[in-house]
DNA sequence: GTAGGGTTAG
């Protein structure tokens, strides 16, 4: 037989048992075969053009594809097929318009390939049009081709609700479903891929009643949930906080012997995160037999949603060491632990380590960075990337105007809510935390109420505990002390003992006894064992001379078995964390930080401060009391200088001593060895000190 | 042809 007959009749076995070329060599073999005895027909072209698309050799497909100048159906569809399954979607599109354009008529093997690649595009009109050609050719009862059809309308119609707004989501959502009804309910035929990917829909879209009902139903038409079911319908328990329901799924999800699958897993441990029950997460994740980089960000964001820091960073490196490699939702996961710890060198670390993976335009990671910074005290360099982003949401406006209000430009933060309005963001309500933080900072008392009623009145948000704490911190700082207690008195929502506790210290403020004593039993009457509110209480009572109630209150605290528990501030410097906790004079350099304390103070007194040691305990000398006015952010403000001196050097005083706002008792120095600005977070307040540009200010 | 994790406040 000659060479040139047997591979035709190799190529007669292989249309009908294509399987046997198994290698890449073999098929690049059977091709030169081809080429040496110039026998190559358009039929034996496809199929070994649909062998180098098994095969995964686009290239050479493609080349001998080009080569044919009226290719056939199955060279079409091995092409088309293959381009998508490579993820070149817009190249399968524009392979499937040449085909139509070539007269050639797909059948219904390409269609889910060609649906698939109009979901990635995000490409809706087009993917109608394809529907409509699918109705055309008859092809709207294939089950392969309906399932692509539904998966498609679910996705993009969700994807394009989360870039519009929720407004004209829920007015769109219904009918748009319904187009994914539509194609459901008129299957002939449907399997667990067809339930699963409505199920799926209906929980993407926030249709969680829906998405469970489904997964009733296809019980009824005897399909059994499997693993994309469970993993769709977990979520939904994590919204809903229903860890029983999420236990069920757990328990038949162990039963089925499907609990090692990562996507389960990720799910079980987001769901048991988001119940508060971070151990559960812990379990399940210690049981997973593989990790990737979304199971590890489930646990650290999870670590991060319990407010477990630490342990959130802790893993983020677990999981870099692991060789895992974090994906852009890795750094919104793990930036706010920064925020929240005021790391600011491990902060940075990350930026640049988003900056080298090319996530550089996120909104989420520049939302977070955004905060991760103004609260690791560098406004500017978070302003800077604020102003750097295309657009901005709710979130990343509220993370700047809470920034601005932290750092004490209340001015600045009410005039970047305006202008957030003016751009058509709607505000949300914790948008509103933030201007009315912004409006307590600077006293501004009439913007706060017009921005309080317009909650309500112009945006159908109910206020919430946060609100009306800002209102009432608001007036009591500006000494409406009475006014204070009827707004708290008349909140809809029943006050919590931190509301009134805001009120009881602006009567400490004030120096007005008899209002406290009312406040006092407020808040011992929804929080008995509020250790701030005896403490105030007693302080005042002793200022007040007024010996007999205040030892009354002490009697009422040692019954309830009452102890302060230390309050704990820190300083970063050279990444390194200098904590002190109160009472606790273990820090290395503590001996020269009280002995430079005093110096500051003496140097305050002769700027005319007054110290006022009228509310610390009686039973204390004149000189301790002084010290005892310290507060945490002083000692850190002197902290920092010591550290960052040489031993040995002096640290003087500036004349110009400033009080803060906040605080009401600050200090400004100025270290002989750098001029840096120094920042201290103390709480949630941030006290400038120092003059110069913070070394963060540009932040690369 | 189907699935899981994310940013602001508290």
């Amino acid at each position: 037989m000659s060479s040139s007959s047997s591979a035709k009749a190799l190529i007669k076995t292989l249309i009908k048992n294509p399987t046997r070329i198994k290698t890449k060599h073999q098929a690049k073999q059977l091709h030169a075969q081809f080429l040496r005895t110039q026998s190559l027909s358009h039929t034996s072209a496809s199929v070994i053009i649909s062998l180098y698309t098994n095969l995964k050799l686009l290239h050479e497909a493609s080349l001998l594809f080009h080569t044919l100048d009226s290719p056939p159906v199955l060279a079409w569809k091995s092409l088309i097929r293959s381009f998508a399954d490579q993820s070149l979607f817009s190249r399968a599109l524009s392979s499937f318009v040449d085909m139509r354009a070539s007269g050639r008529c797909p059948d219904h093997n390409v269609f889910p390939s060609v649906l698939k690649s109009c979901t990635m595009m995000s490409d809706l009109r087009f993917g109608e049009s394809v529907h409509g050609y699918v109705i055309k050719l008859g092809l709207d009862c294939d089950l392969y081709t309906c399932n692509a059809l539904m998966n498609m309308y679910a996705k993009l119609q969700g994807m394009m609700g989360l870039k519009t707004s929720a407004r004209k989501v829920f007015d769109e959502m219904p009918q748009r479903i319904d187009s994914v009804r539509k194609v459901f309910e008129l299957m002939p035929r449907k399997d667990v891929v067809s339930w699963n990917t409505i199920v799926s829909g209906y929980a993407q879209s926030g249709m969680y009643e829906d998405a469970l009902r489904m997964v009733r139903e296809m019980g009824s038409d005897d399909i059994k949930p499997d693993a994309f079911t469970l993993s769709s319908v977990l979520p939904v328990f994590s919204e809903y906080v229903d860890v029983n329901k999420g236990r069920e799924i757990h328990g038949y999800v162990i039963r089925r012997g499907i609990d090692a699958d990562v996507y389960i897993g990720s799910s079980l441990v987001d769901m048991y995160a988001k119940s508060a029950r971070i151990e559960d997460s812990e379990r399940v994740f210690s049981h997973l037999l593989r990790r990737d980089s979304i199971s590890y960000n489930s646990l650290v964001a999870g670590y991060v949603q319990n407010g477990r820091y630490n342990e959130a960073l802790k893993l983020f490196r677990g999981m870099v060491n692991a060789k895992v490699r974090p994906g852009p939702v890795a750094f919104s996961s793990v930036l706010p632990a920064c925020a929240h710890l005021s790391t600011l060198h491990l902060g940075k670390q990350l930026h640049g380590y988003v900056l080298r993976g090319g996530y550089g335009d996120n909104m989420f990671i520049d939302s977070a960075l955004v905060d991760m910074y103004s609260k690791c005290g560098s406004i500017k360099a978070a302003r800077k990337i604020f102003d750097r982003m295309n657009v901005h949401d709710e979130v990343s406006w509220t993370a700047i105007i809470m920034g601005h209000a932290l750092h004490g430009h209340g001015h600045e933060a009410v005039s970047l809510f305006e202008e957030m309005k003016l751009k058509g963001v709607k505000p949300n309500d914790v948008a509103f935390v933030a201007v009315l933080t912004a409006c307590s900072h600077v006293g501004l008392v009439d913007k706060a109420w017009g921005y309080f009623n317009s909650m309500t009145e112009v945006y159908g948000l109910n206020p919430g505990l946060e609100h009306y704490a800002a209102v009432a911190d608001l007036l009591g700082r500006a000494g409406k002390l009475e006014e204070a207690f009827d707004f708290i008195s008349n909140m809809r929502v029943d006050p919590t003992g931190s509301v009134w506790s805001t009120l009881l210290s602006s009567c400490s403020v004030h120096k007005n006894l008899e209002l406290a004593e009312k406040v006092a039993e407020k808040i011992f009457a929804v929080d008995s064992e509020n250790m701030g509110a005896y403490v105030l209480m007693c302080n005042m009572y002793a200022s007040n001379g007024r010996w007999k109630e205040m030892a009354r209150l002490r009697l009422r605290m040692k019954k309830l078995g009452l102890r302060k528990k230390p309050a704990c501030s820190w300083i970063e410097f050279k990444n390194k964390t200098h904590g002190f906790v109160s009472g606790d004079r273990s820090h290395s350099s503590m001996e020269r930080i009280n002995e430079f304390l005093k110096e500051v103070m003496e140097q305050m007194e002769k700027e005319g401060y007054v110290a006022d040691t009228s509310g610390v305990l009686h039973d204390v000398d004149e000189e301790h009391k002084r010290e005892l006015l310290f507060g945490h952010s002083e000692r850190l403000a002197v902290a920092f200088g010591i550290i960052n001196t040489e031993p040995g050097t002096t640290i003087r005083v500036t004349k110009n001593i400033r009080i803060c706002r906040d605080c009401h008792v600050a200090i400004k120095f100025i270290s002989k060895i750098t001029e840096r600005e120094i920042i201290i977070r103390d709480n949630s307040r941030f006290h400038h000190f120092n003059r110069g540009s913070c070394s963060c200010g540009d932040y690369w």
